[in-house]
DNA sequence: AATACTGGTCCCAATTAGAGACTTAATAGC
DNA sequence: GCTATTAAGTCTCTAATTGGGACCAGTATT
């Protein structure tokens, strides 16, 4: 008993999505990679300024971090606010777009929690071999 | 009006996880990235063997294959089966935590789906600039 | 006067991913 | 009989990506 998507991804094939392309593919890379992902949740908790984000995620580069901020910009995920303070101040914060995208990243969070026991039994399996 | 789980993510900090050893951080890293993503949504559709994942995912190496299976098979996500046959044959399938995240994974697809005309639109006004 | 803050960019080294050869044993085609 | 192919990988070498840190301009603090 397939999933209710399953056609979905047949239909994919079949329209010949040359998977280097398929546009699907490329927002779940920019939204579903390990830098985004946490980008994603602490602005989820509030906007925040590029250096409050660099030291909310102590072990992400300024690079990587520059560098996923605009991808998700690009895709109009999350908005950049510029503020012509002293030191000019820079804002990000989510967009509609990923405000709507949240509540699913919550949920996978949600279910690594809930599955943390029997990933860690299952762990100890694999690893006992 | 933070997300209910900004206090979580809250929690997870005050609790002192090394980023680096956070659990629930490692099993996304296994689950959204790009490779397990997509082996993921084609064993929702039927249990597969290795070479014919291979060819359902025109662009993806042995090796990342090989790696992406023994992560996901160690966290218990998916089942290895060994059939003795003539050449010996391999059956990877969901377990139920696998199918348990299969729905969320659908969920992202989903979205990204639906938003796509968004999407694009957001990068050709980012683009013109 | 020296330091630190802002939000980045740039370069180089280290890590990671990809491409393809190679393996063992059996079957298919010619 | 000889060659090619298939199975599920491993191994090596190279190409691409990432991390770490220096550096930038301009203002405020010590």
């Amino acid at each position: 008993m397939p999933p209710v998507s399953a056609q979905k991804l047949q239909d994919w094939k079949d329209q010949g999505f040359e998977p280097g392309n398929c546009p699907v593919r490329q927002v779940l890379d920019h939204v579903s990679a390990k830098w985004p992902v946490l980008i994603l949740l602490e602005l989820g908790r509030k906007p925040m300024r590029f250096n409050e984000l660099l030291r909310a995620l102590p072990d992400i580069s300024k690079r990587m971090l520059t560098q996923s901020l605009r991808n998700l910009e690009r895709d109009g995920i999350l908005r950049r606010e510029v503020f012509d303070t002293k030191p000019p101040s820079v804002t990000y914060s989510l967009s509609e777009l990923g405000e709507g995208f949240l509540p699913h990243l919550l949920a996978l969070v949600d279910w690594a929690e809930n599955g943390m026991p029997n990933i860690v039994a299952a762990r100890q399996r694999f690893d006992a071999v």
